[in-house]
DNA sequence: CTTCCACAGGAAAAGCCGGGGT
DNA sequence: ACCCCGGCTTTTCCTGTGGAAG
């Protein structure tokens, strides 16, 4: 075998496409102004509102709620209020991920440990208290903070499961009809909530949303033209000078528009495409590593979907398999059912109704593992759809190879 | 221009869990 | 142990659709 070195003709720094960059958000500046113009009642030394603030993973909710919350200490320092009508705010800031948080009580007492941390006092055990308990010395943090105000992010919010107690709690703790009262002469508190979730906020309880969701903010994935920008900024890291062709980046930021307008899907296939590129010892990286990174990419994600589908999902992919290899395809729905249903009986699974195989079919096209073309044959025909594979049959194999419920399958109509 | 094919896909009812509460 | 509720899937029912035939 031969030996690895560390010498690497493409790459410079590699993790430049794969970590974050905490110190730097490109293409949202419009939407952190907007962000951050909802805590204008900060610099005032006023009570600032709760935010709730949505949009899928990757596009730069986390680290953009950070650098919200650092440009506004940084305004409270800038400016001054010796000189001004206004009293100088001072502020804290927390940002707790709930990712692994899993109930109001959990995320209650991590709270609670880091508003304790900063004056070293005594850590809480985050289990084992009455709950009750838990929000008394929380509140009771809040209350002795020594800062005018307090900004609790809390991070990936849909992840606490159970009750929403603290999501209904700790938004409205400075109204003075609370029942967890903190007085806002003697801290200010705001609740940020962000979620990757988009129907989170329906979920909630009708009271936590009215005070949580008072502001929104929502961060749209990105376009093809700001992922260039993003793609452009870390290859510049990540590689050599001069080893990514021309149209490249471009490429790159337009597949992964198209795909999710993730900048992370945008990375992931720059690395993949650049790393075919080296493991074929090429001195490039050009358009069809690319291309044929994307290809893999997407297929990857049949396979997966095709392992993951339910059993009468997997019983239509085989259906659709076999109607392949006997070249029936494309074929109307009332054919894919008919040999799904006798596929259902071999293995004795009861059959659902064509409408849900219909709707089945329709799942299956959204990856592209089957596609489908309108046909209208007018008074003899009618109009319908005929099905046909969208990928390469053996790449169903793959995704159905080793299903035991289809093991026994082997029919013919 | 009207009729009519044959299915698409929406809407609502029915069925089916799983998790709490009692 | 039992039941009830809410959420999800499946079934049932039915209207809408576009172009060829008449």
């Amino acid at each position: 075998m031969e030996r690895l070195t560390p010498d690497d003709g493409i790459f410079r720094d590699e993790d430049a496409l794969r970590d974050h960059f905490p110190d730097r958000i490109l293409e949202r500046d419009d939407k952190l102004a907007e962000y951050q113009s909802r805590f204008k009642e900060v610099v005032r030394n006023k009570r600032p509102r709760n935010v709730f603030v949505y949009g899928p993973t990757g596009v730069g909710k986390t680290i953009g709620t950070k650098a919200v919350f650092q440009n506004l200490e940084r305004s409270i320092e800038a400016f001054d209020y010796e000189a001004s009508r206004f009293d100088e705010p001072s502020l804290r800031t927390v940002h707790l991920e709930c990712k692994d948080l899993n109930t109001s009580y959990q995320v209650a007492a991590h709270l609670l440990n880091r508003l304790r941390s900063a004056t070293n006092r005594d850590r809480v055990s985050t289990t084992g208290y009455p709950e009750g308990e838990i929000y008394r010395m929380l509140f009771e943090e809040l209350r002795q903070v020594d800062t005018s105000h307090v900004l609790i992010a809390l991070d990936e919010i849909d992840n606490i499961g159970g009750d929403d107690n603290i999501l209904y709690k700790l938004p409205r703790c400075n109204n003075d009809n609370s029942a967890a009262y903190v007085d806002p002469a003697a801290t200010k508190v705001g609740v940020v909530g962000i979620t990757n979730d988009g129907t989170f906020r329906e979920s909630l309880d009708p009271r936590a949303k009215s005070t949580l969701c008072d502001q929104e903010i929502h961060f749209p994935p990105y376009d093809a033209v700001e992922l260039e920008t993003i793609v452009e900024d870390r290859a510049a890291v990540a590689f050599h000078d001069d080893v990514l062709s021309q149209d490249v980046v471009p490429l790159t930021a337009a597949l992964a528009a198209q795909r999710s307008g993730y900048a992370r899907t945008a990375l992931d296939l720059l690395y993949e495409a650049a790393d075919n590129a080296r493991s074929a010892d090429d001195a490039r990286v050009t358009e069809n590593h690319v291309k044929t990174a994307e290809e893999s990419i997407q297929q990857g994600a049949i396979v997966e979907e095709i392992r993951g589908l339910s059993t009468h999902g997997t019983l239509v992919a085989y259906a659709m398999l076999r109607l392949s290899e006997g070249e029936e395809l494309p074929a109307k729905i009332d054919k894919i059912y008919a040999w799904y249903k006798q596929f259902a009986e071999q293995v004795d699974v009861d059959p659902v109704t064509s409408r849900t195989i219909h709707n089945t079919l329709n799942d299956l096209m959204v990856n592209g593992t089957v596609t489908s073309e309108e046909v209208n044959k007018g008074r003899s025909g009618g109009r319908h759809y005929e099905y046909e594979l969208g990928c390469r049959a053996e790449i169903l194999l793959d995704g159905l190879e080793g299903d035991s419920r289809i093991g026994p399958v082997d029919g013919r109509l």
